[in-house]
DNA sequence: TCAAAAGTGTTTCTGCTACACCCATGC
DNA sequence: GCATGGGTGTAGCAGAAACACTTTTGA
């Protein structure tokens, strides 16, 4: 039998990308906590922490999400694993990644109990210098978020659970960064039928309520039964007729 | 500083999902290799080693890869970290999957030099019981290749590097377990305009003998930039006309 | 001359794009 | 009554789907 300790062996880690939707500020952010031992001491990392030696790699990703946020029932999915050997200055460390999504108005506290850590939330597009190869992961859970949310219905997770059409418009347009024509928008994620439209509309709204969906599971794993295509391109501008 | 040997470590292994594919017969392969050892002694088993602890992630998968089939430059790409913590019954151990890409085409002596031990290549729908998780290793390959095949240009990589058309549609439909109809299909493909049109033609066919062509990566770097869509779907039968 | 695959053009239809106006509500 | 976003219908067009025949070659 060729046992395994002969080896030596790499630290194992999770990391999570996760990010946060403000339906109100149009914004996308991510979660970060400030360092504060070395190395990178007062820099900004994601947050994360050891693998335990009975934890499966989500269990541990799903451990450390919620002593960071406190929150149950996210979408968390594993991104990739980064393993260049000099990643962290004080020896081999291999960080599985790991992306999360939520949403920031369903009047969560946000809260940061990650044992007196300092814990913000980051616009997308106004980070600070991260700790490590954070920014690549970072980077890449982006561009992973950028590409599903075209094809696999997890735009939801960043929104409350009932929202109006308009605020999915918003956060398409927020995460793809460009603009949909709003009759087009409708129809399309109508046309689709994996939302249920409810009887009830926004509240406190200066200007006529919308209506309010919520999307449905059940509806969407009928449509993935039948092979049905859920694909949504920004509309890549046609050139206007030449006159 | 909190350094990280307080922490028990998982072992940390790559394996591989290394497909081949054979033009002549239309088929989508997997090597694979016979343990010797305990446990799962005699099963098959994807081709695999430790990570060393110098050793970036990659460089560990391509090194297994050459290892087993003695080949350079291949299409390799990281797929997914199997972490559960019963996966292997002699211990945690982690393992980070890759899958490659390769034509069995290329006059290749399809070398199995791995020290003695027995490879073989499976045909995908032929596969004998495999050790360990890689069941499930091999399954999310096959979805990833599947799923990439449609909007990225890998499926070259399975292919010699001068091929006709007609291989390059079984290849779609083998992977894809469809059909494509021949005009629509070189027609878009054509379109596309990242292959080039040699002045070569098959040799010793029965038949009259087909235009090979071969991939440009410049031309697919030019389409990316200017942001068009390699885009493949099945043909989605239409209903057919009742009457 | 036959078998086997290569190669090609056109019509039909679907679904994306583009576009402008009225509606409801709160202030 | 006005500002703000909510909500809708339709025409045009690009591109996918459907379809059948001729060409080349070797055996």
């Amino acid at each position: 039998m060729s046992y395994t300790y002969e080896y030596p062996r790499p630290a194992l880690t999770v990391d999570g990308v996760i990010f946060g939707y403000d339906s109100n500020e149009r914004d996308l952010r991510v979660l970060l906590i400030l360092r504060s031992g070395e190395p990178y001491r007062n820099y900004w990392a994601l947050p994360g922490g050891f693998v335990e030696m009975d934890e499966d790699l989500d269990t541990a990703a799903l451990r450390e999400l919620q002593e960071e946020t406190g929150l149950h029932n996210i979408f968390l999915e594993q991104l990739y694993t980064f393993g260049a050997p000099d990643r962290d200055p004080r020896g081999r460390v291999v960080s599985v990644a790991y992306y999360a999504l939520i949403s920031l108005n369903d009047s969560q506290p946000l809260q940061a109990d990650s044992d007196a850590q300092d814990a913000r939330w980051f616009s997308i597009d106004q980070l600070p210098p991260l700790a490590f190869d954070h920014a690549d992961i970072l980077q890449l859970a982006l561009l992973r978020l950028q590409g599903k949310i075209r094809y696999m219905p997890i735009g939801f997770e960043l929104l409350p659970e009932k929202f109006p059409l308009s605020q999915l418009q918003h956060l398409y347009e927020t995460i793809l960064k460009g603009t949909f024509e709003k009759r087009n928008f409708r129809k399309k994620i109508l046309s689709l039928n994996i939302l249920t439209e409810l009887d009830e509309t926004q509240q406190g709204v200066p200007h006529r309520a919308a209506r309010l969906y919520s999307f449905d599971p059940k509806k969407y794993e009928q449509l993935v039964k039948n092979s049905f295509d859920f694909k949504l391109d920004l509309e890549r501008k046609r050139k206007p007729a030449q006159n």
